[in-house]
Order: C-alpha cells, then sequence, then structure tokens
DNA sequence: CAAATCGTGTAGTAAATTTACAGTCACGAC
DNA sequence: GTCGTGACTGTAAATTTACTACACGATTTG
C-alpha cells in the first residue's frame, strides 16, 4: 500500500523530503490525524517540504496524501505485519498469507488509475502486434499475460530472455506495442530492450513501481507500487497485483472488441468444454 | 460501517442535517473527495449545517468524518456481482475485477483446510526430489511454484509438457514427492502421469477440486472448491488460489527448515540486492 | 572556477473550516 | 391572541490550514 510505495521510493527522494518519508512511516497513524504543520514539524522540515513530498509521490497535495494513506492505513488487517514464525500453526499461516494478499488487492483496487488503463487498452486495440516482456518473478507473469490474452482471442508474444527480448524489440515497428512488466523497474536488460522498441516507434505500456528507470519511458505507465519485500520468508504478493491487471487489461481489450466477438468466443469457450478431454492440456 | 450507521440515525437528525446525511448516502464517493463547500452546496444547506451534521454523528468536524468516510469506503466492496459489460468505464473494470479477485481469495481464507497444508508441509519438508506438474493455465502456476521454492533455497523442477511429466513421474521413487495442480482435475494426461508417480511409491499433493479423479489420487488433497467460471470474459480468479496456497506452502516449508536456514537464506537476499544489477533477470 | 540546476526555507496568499452571532420558526404559557 | 422561549438555520467574520512565489544556499556540470 501507499506506505510500501513511500519505502520503495525512499531513495529517489531529496534528503528532506526524505525527512517527512521516515517521520510517516514512523508514526503513520499519527499522520492522519495531525495537520501538515505538525509533521513538517516532527519531520523537521518546512511545510512545502511536506506539500512537495506529497506531489514527488504523484498526490495532488497534502490533502490527497492524508486521504489514501488513511484509506491504505484502514485497510491494515489485524495481525497483518506480524511475521509467521515456526511456532505458527498451520491455520496462522494460511489466515496470514491470504490476509496479506487480499490487501494488497484492496489496496490495488483503490489506487489503480482507471484513466492510465484506458489509455493502455486504447493502445493495444489499436496494436498490429502485441508483446510482453519481463524477467524472473515477472517472466512468469508475463508467460501468464500471454496466455490470457490467447485465451480471449488476441494473439501475443512474451519473452523472459533478455538476449531474446532485445532482438524482438529492435524489430518493433510503429503500430506495435510492448507491455513492459517488472517489480523492480530498473533492470538494465529490460530497460535497453525498451529502448530500442520505443526508438522503432512502438508503444510501451509499462507495469512496474512509478519513479522508477523502466517507469520514465512509457507511453502510458501503469504504476504498481506495492513493497518488494525483503525477508525472504514472506511471499511476493506483489505479484498477484499484476496479475489482476493484467486481467483486467485482457478483459477490456475483449470488451473494445464489441459484441460480435464476444458470441465468437463464447462458441469457441463452449466447444472447448464439450471437447476438453482433448483439449486439456490448454486448459490445465 | 459509517455509511450504515448514518442509515442508522437518519430519524434522529434534523431537517437540514438528513438533507445532508441523503447527500452523503447518494454519493459517498464523491463526498470524500470534495469539501465542505461542495457538499453543502449539493445538499442545499448551509457548511455550518453540515459541520453540525459531522458533530452529531460523533466526529469532531468535516476532517475527522470525511478521513472516517474515506476508510470505510477502502473497505467496502462495490458492485461486486455485475457482470462487467461494454458500456462500463476503465473504472469500472478495475474495481469489479478487483472485487471479484478478493472475494475469491476471501473465499478461500475461509474454505482452506490448515490440516491438509499441514500434512502437505510434512510430505515436502521430507522429500529427497520436489516436482510440480500443470498444464496449461496450471502450467504457469507450477513454474510460478518452482520460482518460489527455488528462491525459498528448495531447489524443486516444474514441467507442463504431458510427454515430459509422465517420463519424470515414471522415474520417482519412494521419498519423493509431487505437486500436481489443475483447475478441473480431470486431465487424462495428468491422471496418467500421477499414476505412474504413486506406483513407484511417490507421495502425491494434489491442488485440485475435490471429487476429481485427480483428486482421489492423492496422499494429501488440497481441495480447492471455485466455479470454474463459464464467460470467457471472466478473468479466472480461481488462479489467484491456487497462487495463494503455493505461497502459503513456500513460506510453510521454508519456515520449518529453522531459523539457521532462514538467517542463511536472508543473507543470500541481501547479496542479491547488493548485486541486483548483475542478478536482474532473477529478481523481474 | 563559473554557471546552472536543484533543493530548501521564508514570507505572503488563498482557501477552507470553524466560531460567533442573529434571524426565523415552532410550540407553550400567560 | 400575543408574548416568550428554545431549537434550528443561515450569514458573516475569524482562524486555521494548505499552498504559491520568491530568494538564498548547496551541489553539480561544463
Amino acid at each position: 500500500m501507499l506506505l510500501d510505495s513511500i519505502r520503495t521510493q525512499l531513495d529517489s527522494l531529496s534528503k528532506s523530503e526524505r525527512k517527512v518519508a521516515l517521520a510517516v512511516l514512523d508514526h503513520p497513524g499519527q499522520t492522519v490525524s495531525q495537520n501538515i504543520t505538525a509533521l513538517a514539524k516532527s519531520a523537521q522540515v518546512s511545510e512545502p517540504t511536506v506539500v512537495r513530498f506529497c506531489r514527488t509521490l504523484g498526490y495532488d497535495g497534502w490533502h490527497e496524501f492524508k486521504l489514501k494513506l488513511a484509506q491504505g492505513l484502514a485497510l491494515a488487517l489485524p495481525g497483518l505485519n506480524e511475521q509467521p514464525t515456526q511456532d505458527d500453526l498451520a491455520a496462522d499461516l494460511v489466515n496470514k498469507i491470504c490476509s496479506r494478499s487480499i490487501n494488497t488487492l484492496l489496496d490495488l483496487r483503490n489506487n489503480l488509475d482507471p484513466e492510465a488503463i484506458q489509455r493502455a487498452l486504447d493502445i493495444l486495440s489499436k496494436a498490429n502486434k502485441i508483446e510482453f516482456y519481463g524477467q524472473g518473478t515477472s517472466g512468469i507473469v508475463a508467460a501468464d499475460a500471454q496466455h490470457k490474452f490467447f485465451r480471449s482471442g488476441v494473439p501475443t508474444v512474451a519473452y523472459a530472455d533478455p538476449h531474446i527480448h532485445s532482438i524482438a524489440a529492435a524489430l518493433l515497428r510503429e503500430g506495435d506495442a510492448v507491455v513492459a512488466i517488472s517489480q523492480r523497474g530498473n533492470s538494465p536488460s529490460l530497460v535497453r530492450s525498451i529502448k530500442l522498441a520505443r526508438r522503432g516507434g512502438a508503444d510501451v505500456i509499462v507495469l512496474a513501481p512509478s519513479g522508477t528507470p523502466l517507469a520514465d519511458l512509457a507511453t502510458v505507465l501503469i504504476p504498481i507500487d506495492l513493497i518488494f519485500n525483503i525477508d525472504p520468508y514472506t511471499p511476493i504478493s506483489a505479484r498477484l497485483a499484476y496479475l489482476v491487471v493484467i486481467d483486467v487489461l485482457a478483459v477490456g481489450l475483449a470488451l473494445q472488441r464489441g459484441p460480435e466477438f464476444r458470441k465468437k468466443m463464447q462458441n469457441a469457450q463452449k466447444a472447448l468444454q464439450e471437447f476438453d478431454l482433448q483439449f486439456d492440456s490448454f486448459i490445465g
């Protein structure tokens, strides 16, 4: 949620803005009930710096920031921030991990920018060719996207190998589209490929945390500001958010294709159901 | 939540305050982004009346009321059961798909059997070798599982190709474990492979709907009984449930390995962060 | 070493919320 | 019936709060 997004962007903040960030992270609960003056004082900076901090994070100003922070805190489920330990029963484990994941999605629902989605859909619906690039964990997301778009009747390709996608990117032209997926937004090889794609005139939709090098290269940025969790035992629930965004794009694109297309797909689905034994490797 | 409390107190409000209440109930979403003047105008009352309204409900003033309302809205699950249609704006799309996914996970949290998880963890923690089999969409889940277990320090393999996993299954012995993943639970080739695996003495953990052929072959069944949605435009959010179950298993297994192992992994993670530019294809 | 850019705080401005006050309406008593 | 009392509401002023413009200092770049 918002606090995670602050942690992520901590490096890209200036000295005074970082003071504000730390003050907020220290006492998020207080922050929402305070006014800008009090926060400025406790962070030992001036009020305008606080405003600038809010703007840097992508909000209109203090008011909007405070509101979003309050909403984020509201979603913090009980026991959320406790780490699972060895003493946990399986029940605890299930509960905590589910709750954490639910939270991630609640957060996504509140913060995902519909306008960005709309612009992304506009690009995708006009594109001659759609390619997904992602590495590591995001490579799996890319593969999932390819699968899902395919099921919606849109043929695409997904590449996880840097060498491959750099070659593919160099072949893109105007009217083509790439969806770049990255949880950190700073993978050099991915950045390189995306630069190539843009140079060729292709549109680039970026799914990454805002303020990252990759985000800056986007034609359309769909910012996903969730923490990249350092603890290796915490599941990377951020990935769920990426998958859901892909869902949104796939469904949105399918809807834009109109009803007759929709009908055609329903028939295909129906046929698939009847013969699912033959097609079993498709459904899984 | 707050809106309900307003409805309850509707009778005990004065005429003008009731106007405010109705305006808030009509457009709760707008209310949180508006200022007191705008709300007063749309309720056709004066600003002080709005303040009095907030006080009557037990809040300090407009600010606190607005904050609490925003928090309440963040937790609400609006428009949950409606189908997305072509008329939908992107905002609707985002809202509906997120809500649907959230529901799936809420459902999972309520129904996932911790005991089955515990037995699965027992098997996995003793296994010499762990393999994931899944086809189609579930193949991506399997790949994700392999990735995640790898990150938790447990080397595994994942196969999506029926020919490959049938060969792999034939090679399994007692002390080995397979995790079979299937959304329908009736893929003949997967069933065949699992039979082979059991014949060799391997334990089989099945993630599938209960009552399916695959479920019947399980040493430990982790039943995932969610509706397999027929509408091709509905994202298969069931897949999210599978991913979260994988999360649970990965975290649980890592925890069972004990604290010294945990520490070792944290160091590895730390090193990874420091050199993430070199390792970028790993993180994504 | 100079120029320029970025970051920060000060002071002033605009906006929004709250308070104080006064008018109006309803109801009850004389 | 009219006068008074209390609650309710709006107007206008006051105060708090957030934001803008500008200037100074630091840090980077040519």
